[in-house]
DNA sequence: GCTTGAGCATACTACCGGGTATGTTGTCAA
DNA sequence: TTGACAACATACCCGGTAGTATGCTCAAGC
């Protein structure tokens, strides 16, 4: 609320990422409403005293995991919106880092999942509401980047589908399917990760009607 | 515990099945935890009272609404499962009856989805731990039935992926899919919800590899 | 008509967890 | 040196909720 200036502002997220990450690892293993903030002051080796003195409430909590989260997510797809000609090379690349982050940053997806959805019902508070549409703003912009280049994709005659509304959301769940059913090994193999992903993207797109004779490099 | 007839276990379902019902909407509006026995009982105009005379626990509801919804499920798709002599033509008319029945019980699904990974973390008495085995159970089984068909279909050559595993997952993920973005209409459209399936499951069949000569039909 | 038990409703307890109020410590600026 | 504030820890409150104990009613069986 005080002015306050860049600087603080960075090592105030500095000292929060850890918390974030502590909130999203709970969050993801038992579910928001099931996590008490002690649970996620335990996993910091901390208090309450340490979260309630950076966010103001357990909601307040989440929503800067759901947004940071998302942050990841379109940090990873900015440097491909400008590089590609042809929307099926695009989106190759696109839904190929989607899925790799997705791996990569599971448990800030799974939060990004549980998301709104949830808080909808339960938040009461006008401010609630107005910071959950914001959030709820982010995700739809992000899937509307991939649906215009799906669509780009089926003007061009490469891809068949019949709704491209339909069409993004199956598209994007199976990108995102990982995130439930891969439990990272031990080895925390990078290229195990990729060869999950490209599995992925190959099937996501292969549903939407793209040839084989485009995919033999995903 | 006593010794009960057929006919009285009988009777029992028809009354414990409203309560399923209300159980399942609860659940899946506000999720299992945020949800109260109050409110399921609200929903019901009655009080807890009625529950708990049916049932031990709410982690017993939510385990019997799970145990109904693959019920459906499995009831679904067991006339399949002798009908077919090739591979794909049997996965084809499973995959589009398994959407269809996702769409019809939605908040069953919904239930099932939420499902054991989130009362794994929280069960703690060994019977629970043992119920949630058998829940478990009952969902792998289901999973592998399709599994074996995807496998037959790559073995005919009609489809063409790496791992069946994988493949198997992200496909019943994109025939999951609706559960979570298809809200009901007020005109409560069978056909809509047939065009829903049918989309939903040529994505999942392409995904897999499967050319589109063979899907005309879907 | 009396008992018995199923099928609930009512009233209550115990505890957990979100939130707060206050104390403690280190650091930095004046 | 000291005041001020950030960054926590400690102690406490209190509302909501799972679960229980008990009361009520009606229908069936004897």
């Amino acid at each position: 609320m005080s002015a306050t200036s860049e600087s603080e502002i960075g090592t105030a997220r500095i000292h929060q990422e850890e918390i974030l990450e502590a909130a999203a690892l709970c969050f993801m293993e038992r579910g928001y409403n099931a996590s008490s903030i002690d649970d996620v002051a335990r996993r910091l080796g901390s208090t309450k005293g340490r979260i309630y003195h950076h966010y103001r409430s357990k909601a307040d909590l989440f929503a800067d995991v759901y947004r940071y989260g998302m942050e990841l997510n379109a940090a990873a797809i900015k440097p491909l919106c400008r590089a590609y000609d042809d929307p099926v090379e695009k989106l190759k690349a696109m839904a190929k880092v989607h899925c790799l982050t997705m791996l990569r940053t599971r448990p800030f997806q799974r939060c990004v999942w549980e998301g709104v959805s949830l808080l909808m019902r339960g938040a009461t508070t006008p401010e609630q509401r107005e910071t959950l549409v914001e959030l709820q703003g982010l995700r739809e912009s992000y899937a509307i980047r991939f649906r215009e280049v799906i669509e780009g994709a089926k003007e061009s005659g490469k891809a068949d589908f019949e709704s491209s509304g339909i069409a993004t959301q199956i598209f994007l769940m199976a990108l995102n399917s990982p995130i439930f059913w891969y439990s990272p090994r031990d080895t925390d193999d990078d290229e195990q990760l990729d060869e999950i992903a490209s599995r992925c993207t190959r099937f996501a797109l292969q549903g939407l009607g793209i040839g084989k004779e485009y995919l033999q490099d995903v």
